[in-house]
DNA sequence: GAGCGTTCCAATCGTATGATTAAAACTAGC
DNA sequence: GCTAGTTTTAATCATACGATTGGAACGCTC
């Protein structure tokens, strides 16, 4: 009827599943999320999830997948810039830290909540499932493979250990300061997200740093 | 009929679920363990885990509480020895940090593993729903609100911001690093918990002393 | 050893889940 | 405007879940 101006009946059953899947994954868990509330919620049947992606597990990777992809792209180019401007000397780690975390605070916003995102992420990461490592490793082995080394430069260590502890709980960290501990917040009476992002973004990089060169200097 | 050789039907039943509970919650997390899997491998019968505990949740709780109370227990005594060292001065960082995080490794063994329960912990700490903030303050408020303090002094600061941040991305650096993270390890081919826990304790005690002092030094 | 409270068990309840189906509705090509 | 392919729908499948039940087996007291 009206291709023209506007084409709302199209192929947007696929987005707004995946807009609701992404929302309440990242709010309730995967595990806690049932598909009859992403498709009530999405305003579609149940069965178009199932038709448009083959299972709920591919759901969820198809919502990484549009998430994590440019957040990706980001942190690459952030690292060869902080490469590139080192040259033949030390990279700064702070800079390489940064190009791996600063990408997830430009991402946010559209309605998701950068720490229910991050807390998706955090739990599919600790997840010892085999099928959620394999989900994980496909959306961030390429980065991963690619900030490793340039830890133990930015470190000037070539030990591999060190930088794979280095590498381990800077990911961790990251990971639990962006989804945010609702237990130490209610218990610290702060909520570290109630800061402006910037702040956020600066103090973990700092954080990160210490920990990192504490490490190094062992 | 044997009543004098075995006593195969007695009061263990209900210690023989906590064990089962223990070591699957810590697996597979809390809402992907059916009682029924719980139960099987405890080699009791489904409808005991409803009549020795409520409910579901109230047997994570009970599973929390056996496991934690002693090592929150074990906290408060190294916390206590580390301020009474100090006398007037500044407490040690470093022995406050080993205070919370030490108990959790003495307390391992018993078969199930350090990375697992600590994967439990996590989780639950991670988890917004209402309840599991519950379950978790309440068996760790106590000594969170002894910890805050400790850490103010001994970093010197009075400055709240700054201390919550502290231990909240120490709490989170401590989560993580405890569980490890699948997909780093997989990706860096090592895993952090193949060291010697002394190693892997020593080694976090630095970061995260590490990664306050930066902070505090902003 | 009768009585009684505690513990255990097999069977079952009601509900919710992910997945599937066959038919209806829509879109485009000719 | 008929057809072929794509997308959406309601209804249903088989299964799994947590919880409950009534009664059987037990340990203890008198």
């Amino acid at each position: 009827m009206n291709q023209t101006l506007e084409t709302p009946v199209r192929h947007d059953t696929k987005e707004k599943i995946l807009d609701a899947a992404e929302r309440l994954f990242a709010q309730h868990g995967f595990a806690a999320t049932p598909l009859r509330q992403i498709t009530a919620e999405a305003g579609v049947n149940l069965a178009a999830v199932n038709y448009h992606f083959h299972s709920k597990e591919a759901l969820l990777s198809a919502v990484l997948e549009r998430k994590v992809h440019p957040v990706n792209v980001r942190r690459i180019e952030l690292l060869d810039q902080a490469l590139s401007e080192a040259g033949e000397s030390r990279p700064s780690l702070k800079k390489v830290i940064r190009a791996f975390i600063q990408p997830v605070f430009e991402a946010r916003g559209a309605g998701i909540e950068l720490s229910s995102f991050s807390r998706l992420m955090a739990r599919l990461a600790s997840e010892p499932d085999e099928w959620a490592v394999a989900v994980m490793s496909r959306h961030m082995q390429a980065v991963i493979e690619r900030f490793i080394p340039a830890f133990a430069a930015a470190l000037g260590t070539g030990n591999r250990v060190t930088v794979a502890w280095a590498a381990h709980l800077s990911m961790g960290t990251m990971a639990h300061s962006l989804m945010g501990l609702p237990v130490v917040q209610k218990m610290t009476g702060f909520d570290p997200c109630l800061s402006t992002p910037a702040e956020h973004l600066e103090r973990l990089i700092s954080y990160i740093a210490g920990g990192m060169r504490a490490l190094a200097e062992r």
